[in-house]
DNA sequence: ATGAAAGCGCTAACAA
DNA sequence: TTGTTAGCGCTTTCAT
């Protein structure tokens, strides 16, 4: 009699399979891949064979003779961050039926992470996704040579989906500017990103245009904790309307204002940008520019699947604005 | 003359590097893994061989032989929910430094899609860390047979990092019950949801024991949205307390409350649970079970570096209450 | 339509 | 200390 050993369990391959209904293990290869090579009656055996063992095939082998590992490595810079986390799980929502599978790498804002993980995690990939990545450009070839799609950053050679926001960003110059605003000032986000520095350049293209006074701090951490801080640089401006790089410091400055006795947006507007879940839910509700963060996910993973294609170079996705009640009319005298 | 073909790029091998170290490639394979076993200047050749190549090993191949991936899956319900979100950072914190990925599943709330993910990946995994699974206990083994450990769930046999909410929940309730408050609406997580069976238990409990009135509405759904739709039935309770399953829900009452011109914390005070990473930011700030999201992420990443061990199972960690401006006196006459 | 054999990249005996 | 050989679980010629 045979003692099944408690921890052991050995998991079953395919020659158990195999053996299991009779056939040679290659056939149960075919039955699995291209079943319309194999006859019928033997189809069933095997699958019949499958489920009496629980045989799951197993993808790492597979992968060593086919190439392709049915996995897909994605990069983010802040999986708290609810922006990056949509934009995962949209990547997810179309790679999942496809049968694909995720690797997270989260680099907690750190780009010698980014390089060391996605190197080691190279082979097990299809493809990776980099979301946002604060690498510098003459470090890109580290990457390895796997096919990589860009989110939220424009590199030649390489397809990305990008946000377009000149257009958001014209409209919420407008709307402030109709409620009276003349000076703002914009808090920009990280240093290295580089749709912050495409944020900052539209708006300041955008400001120009409508002739507004626009004065620029940062870079800036793109948290809670830095918008709150930036509340003295926001008083200081003397400007009566503010846009931030992400929700996050749109809300820790609304919070810092009002704890100082600041009203939003009686005495100063405040305009985010992303759209994150929380936005439409605090008092007062912020007024942003929505980025479909989910959307670009969807459409980064189709294009991940599409892998090596390299078509469609540089997918854009516009943000729009989405008036709530942290923007109101331009304080009539001037503050304090 | 070799052509140096664009697209190609065949990843090179351990006997790439071996040919050019002019040795075997079971001697580059040693010195990958056990270096005390080869000489010194061997090592040196081979390092340099390395780098010259460019050779990234291939760890599913390795894993092949060894039975080791480096890999671990983490399963969550909502990556997007911040507090799911700081689970994976910890776990990631803790399993990067040893050389471990994370494979992400988010299965978005879905138990049917939790066991195929699982599955599918179970070859390709050393452990899988299950957070907060709605899987029902009979489909348990369904999960194959890879080293589990389970966060905010129990199972017995299985290790698993729990939150103690007893001793916060009891705080809560004297906080409440201190500040004059009788009557006290719960409102449930979502129905096959472990932390929320046991949540729930404990409130039921602190509240018989200070003997306040708790009435309970749920299952509900652990969302904004699903906290704003409750406003009605904590309105009908009369209870001039509520106590949520999670922040999110908090926030979503607190602001339809607020919407309807009922105060915070004036009219009724409220008390979240998770104390995410927006619950100070927002106003009025929560007031909050706070859960050690991250740390809990940490544990059961260490749970899962010594997996199989399986011995501390069930550790435990302390939530603790947060006071903040969400709660204040109850109301001394009848509401309305 | 099926099987035998070779081999993907790697490690683990076993020899030398 | 190093090389040779075998084989992990799988797919894929090439026969039959």
């Amino acid at each position: 009699v045979q003692v099944s050993s408690p921890r052991a369990a050995k998991p079953v391959s395919i020659v158990d399979v195999a053996r299991a209904a009779n056939v040679s293990a290659a056939t149960v290869s075919r039955a699995l891949t291209k079943p319309e090579l194999v006859a019928h009656p033997t189809l069933a055996k095997i699958q019949s064979a499958i489920e009496q063992t629980g045989y799951i095939p197993n993808r790492a082998a597979r992968g060593l003779i086919t190439g392709r590992t049915g996995n897909v490595a994605v990069v983010v810079p802040d999986i708290v961050n609810p922006f990056f986390a949509q934009v995962v799980r949209g990547i997810q929502r179309v790679v999942r039926p496809h049968d694909q599978h995720v690797f997270l790498v989260d680099t907690n804002e750190t780009d010698s992470e980014e390089v060391i993980a996605i190197r080691s995690i190279g082979p097990q990939v299809d493809a990776v996704v980099l979301v946002a990545p604060r690498l510098a450009h003459r470090r890109l070839d580290e990457l390895g040579s796997k096919p990589c799609v860009f989110v939220n950053r424009l590199v030649v050679g390489y397809p990305s989906v990008l946000i377009r926001s000149s257009q958001a960003m014209r409209e919420a110059f407008r709307h402030l500017s109709g409620l009276g605003h003349r000076r703002v000032v914009y808090l920009g986000g990280p240093r290295n990103s580089w749709s912050a520095q495409e944020r900052l350049r539209v708006a300041r293209r955008m400001a120009s245009e409508l002739s507004l006074d626009l004065s620029v701090v940062g870079p800036n951490d793109p948290s809670v904790e830095s918008g709150a801080t930036l509340a003295d640089r926001v008083l200081e401006s003397r400007a009566t309307a503010v846009i931030t790089f992400n929700d996050q410091m749109a809300l820790g400055v609304v919070n810092e204002l009002q704890s100082r006795g600041v009203m939003v947006p009686k005495d100063i507007s405040v305009v985010g940008c992303d759209d994150i879940p929380m936005a439409d839910t605090v008092s007062p509700a912020l007024t942003t520019l929505a980025v479909p963060a989910v959307q670009a996910g969807e459409v980064a993973g189709r294009a991940v699947l599409a892998a090596g294609e390299a078509d469609g170079l540089h997918q854009t996705l516009a943000a729009r604005l989405v008036v709530r009640s942290s923007t109101g009319a331009a304080p009539t005298e001037t503050r304090r």
